[in-house]
DNA sequence: CTGGCTAGTTGGTATAGACCAGAAGTTTGC
DNA sequence: GCAAACTTCTGGTCTATACCAACTAGCCAG
């Protein structure tokens, strides 16, 4: 038994969700009520949400309130099967709109890729859904050169198999790094969330076979959605 | 520029943050002295802080005061080089404390090894420290038959090199899992920080090269303290 | 010099109340 | 029947204050 009274809250709160989940539909009550039910501030009620927010139990849709977390996505980054493969492998509905396109510089890309600064980029900007939740919002930057008319003819089909079926790239070497973030408000608002919210940050290096750079990316991906997934057999 | 007061506010902590470390020696003033410093009030200002306590930038030592954060740790979880290695090797100094040993079932790694609930398991329960920051607390369950005598000899060396070296042990499939997650309390407490700290829990199931069960382990590492990093090439 | 005690400082927790802007629901007007 | 306008509700933000427990540093006694 904790001492703090958030913390008994938190374990009350949990219950209460497991117990009603069905009958709220998914949506918890007003943030007031349930002060008023466990006798207390708004302040405290909130900071034992935010603990379950933690927990990826439950999150915030920006001024719409509270609601339990559907299970998270497994994703395993070193295998490139597309999002709308693998979210529909495991029973969920993806959905993808395209946020902005055009074509300009980006010096974070260039370096990842090794190319100068100036280097131009077909920019894609893309939000990502699971079951209509957004869950994610993603950067592409393409070496122009590896696919020349891609912002002509890409519309919201899998990028990967657009560069391998049209301009025959192989996708070989990938350089990944994934860090915990703090959702700038920028990215918090596509994903319609409150600034600051938890996130996790992965961002790839593709070169293909030749190490020919072709492709950077950055997701920022909503911290209670996913389930890093990684399967690996035969080194010592 | 945003419209919250906490989030300018984080902005510019962020700036005195950067041009003050050296002089603060990573430990910023007190809560009640930065407050009075922005006019504001200690809630407005914890907020600001733990809006950068999301980003990594700076992390609090349970009632002790907030800290600057070092560089974040590179970690390839694909890769099996030892703690001790891969810290050394990026010019920090780990270090390992060894805070329990017993031997008990576990259901959740039996279940992650695929063996019965009751099956018995040598655990050793560890902290390990970076630069004298402790950043996260392990758990590692062995399967006894594979490693009989291992809590009379070990001390604080790799495992890995044990299992290898003595039992000659191939560690040659692992089954890997990350999750973000809110440090439990008792989590919290070894790693000397608030509980529902942001952490990251690293879960691994490892079989030898005939697929028999050598052992499962969880680690809870502090959110800002790694950045999960791999290299992979040859595929499609 | 050492070890234990003490007083002050600091972060952790909690209360009570307030205002705003966006979301949702309802009514009104065409 | 539908769209626009209005009202209500709700989460997001902020102030001001208070108490406690843990940590720190300094004092004191041995």
């Amino acid at each position: 038994m904790s001492d703090a009274y958030y913390l008994q809250l938190t374990e009350q709160l949990r219950h209460l969700i497991d117990q009603n989940a069905a009958q709220w539909e998914g949506k918890l009550p007003a943030e007031r009520s349930l002060a008023e039910r466990f006798a207390t501030t708004r302040v405290t009620l909130r900071q034992a949400l935010s603990q379950l927010e933690g927990e990826g139990l439950i999150h915030r849709s920006n001024r719409r309130g509270w609601f339990i977390s559907p299970a998270r996505l497994d994703y395993d980054p070193t295998r490139d099967a597309g999002f709308n493969d693998y979210v529909r492998a495991q029973g969920r509905q993806p959905r993808t709109a395209v946020l902005s396109m055009e074509t300009r510089p980006h010096p974070p890309a260039a370096r990842a890729l090794g190319l100068p600064d100036d280097q131009p980029f077909h920019h894609i900007r893309r939000r990502r859904y699971v079951d209509d939740r957004a869950v994610l919002v993603e950067s592409l930057w393409v070496v122009p050169d590896r696919a020349p008319e891609l912002l002509e003819i890409y519309t919201d089909q899998s990028l990967w198999g657009l560069l391998r079926g049209r301009w025959g790239h192989h996708l070989a070497n990938r350089s990944i790094r994934m860090v915990s973030e703090a959702l700038a408000p920028i990215d918090a608002e596509e994903l319609f969330v409150a600034p600051g919210t938890a996130g996790l940050n992965i961002r790839r290096a593709i070169l293909d076979d030749q190490q020919r750079p072709i492709e950077f990316d950055e997701e920022h991906w909503l911290h209670d959605s996913l389930c890093i997934c990684v399967e690996l057999s035969g080194q010592t």
